[in-house]
DNA sequence: TGTACATCAGTGAACGCGCGTTCACTGATGTAC
DNA sequence: TGTACATCAGTGAACGCGCGTTCACTGATGTAC
């Protein structure tokens, strides 16, 4: 995505560097800020050369897209697992289990540094902003699949419109409770009740 | 909040000043983005030069809390008169009433130009993010007074906690339809549902 | 298996530019008598 | 009501610094015969 075929590492040295600048510039994402990251602090910190940046981000803000590029990557594999345990489900257990989805995202996120920040610097930063609003439509679109099967007589646009929702909240979810000191364990039970409580809106009767 | 008292403008003339800074800063908190605005850039487009900046503000950091000031108190007005309209009412008016506050609140956010961008540099922007938190901290609170107030046999903290993710995803709900083609009326009208259910949790019984 | 050459990967050093910020100053407004 | 002075408001011009980026190059790896 965004990066052409030829840039991509080839050697297992060149692999190293890459992951070396990407690593580095999550770092810092974290440490200073979207405002404040620099190509030259991302080299100084992954132990390379300003060249060595520019053989395989055009920009700055390539970079950046490489790393929501990982980072999505972690989370699609994510919902692949996720999904196979969805089959034949009823409608109160998938609303469970898409809470639990949301968790796991959030788990995730956690384990990765910078992750939350790399969403942040998204939210901000409108050259960015359509990525997040991609992964976010993919993930929307799989969902509503799910329900629109259960719900074949609720129109699918009706029923896509509320997961949108759900995505929004899902994530929602994790920022409050980083920022917070409420306990992640009780807001994931309020999200379990809100999302079996959305699966049954009074015009799916 | 962050302006010594002898940096406020005193004169007409220096209130016209002030105000034409944080106007510039807004629209190109817009036009721009976060990662690009700079303390040059306003000036010029205020039709100021440098130094009239920093009579007014310690960096740029002072000046976006300045424009996050003006911004929380146009909303802290509309919650004042909304607040107003609660007395007395039952819990399930007051479930949709909160509704109709984020719809209110997100309107507002629409008028003023920039606004948008205001809160989502806040996200991103290590420096600032106390200042979104304590703003959401104290619409939290107020809200949970009044559902406390129904509600007299449940923990305060346990409404607390919901009344807070409630305030989240009206937050979330303004950028979704902000960014998506979705129908801004049919997802308030979700948001209502949402927040009348949020109000019949089972352990609220 | 060794050598010659092509390609890949990274370095050293610097570029012009706009950033945040400050100095010494002039002009505008308010105040005292 | 006019003048003298104090304070307030803003200007002109520049500072050092780190930004994003690029040039010409060297060293490392892979390939052909």
């Amino acid at each position: 995505m965004g990066m052409s075929e030829f840039r991509r590492p080839q050697q297992q040295r060149s692999q190293k560097t890459y992951d070396a600048l990407l690593d580095a510039a999550a770092e810092l994402l974290e440490e200073v800020g979207i405002e404040r990251i620099s190509s030259n602090l991302v080299c100084e910190r992954a132990g390379m050369t300003p060249p060595a940046f520019y053989r395989y981000f055009d920009d700055k803000y390539a970079l950046l897209a490489a790393l929501v590029d990982r980072l999505m990557d972690g989370q699609e594999a994510l919902f692949a697992r996720w999904l196979e345990g969805t089959r034949g489900v009823d409608i109160d257990t998938l609303a469970r289990m898409t809470a639990e989805l949301a968790s796991a995202a959030a788990g995730l996120r956690n384990d990765q540094p910078g992750a939350i920040w790399i969403l942040r610097a998204l939210r901000a930063v409108p050259r960015l902003s359509e990525l997040r609003l991609q992964a976010h439509d993919v993930t929307t679109q799989a969902i509503t699949d799910l329900y629109v099967e259960r719900l074949p007589h609720v129109p699918r646009e009706r029923i896509m419109r509320r997961v949108r929702l759900g995505v929004e909240i899902g994530y929602g979810v994790d920022e409050m409770t980083r920022e917070t000191n409420l306990s992640r364990a009780e807001v994931f039970e309020d999200l379990v009740h809100l999302f079996v409580s959305m699966a049954h809106y009074p015009d799916y009767a």
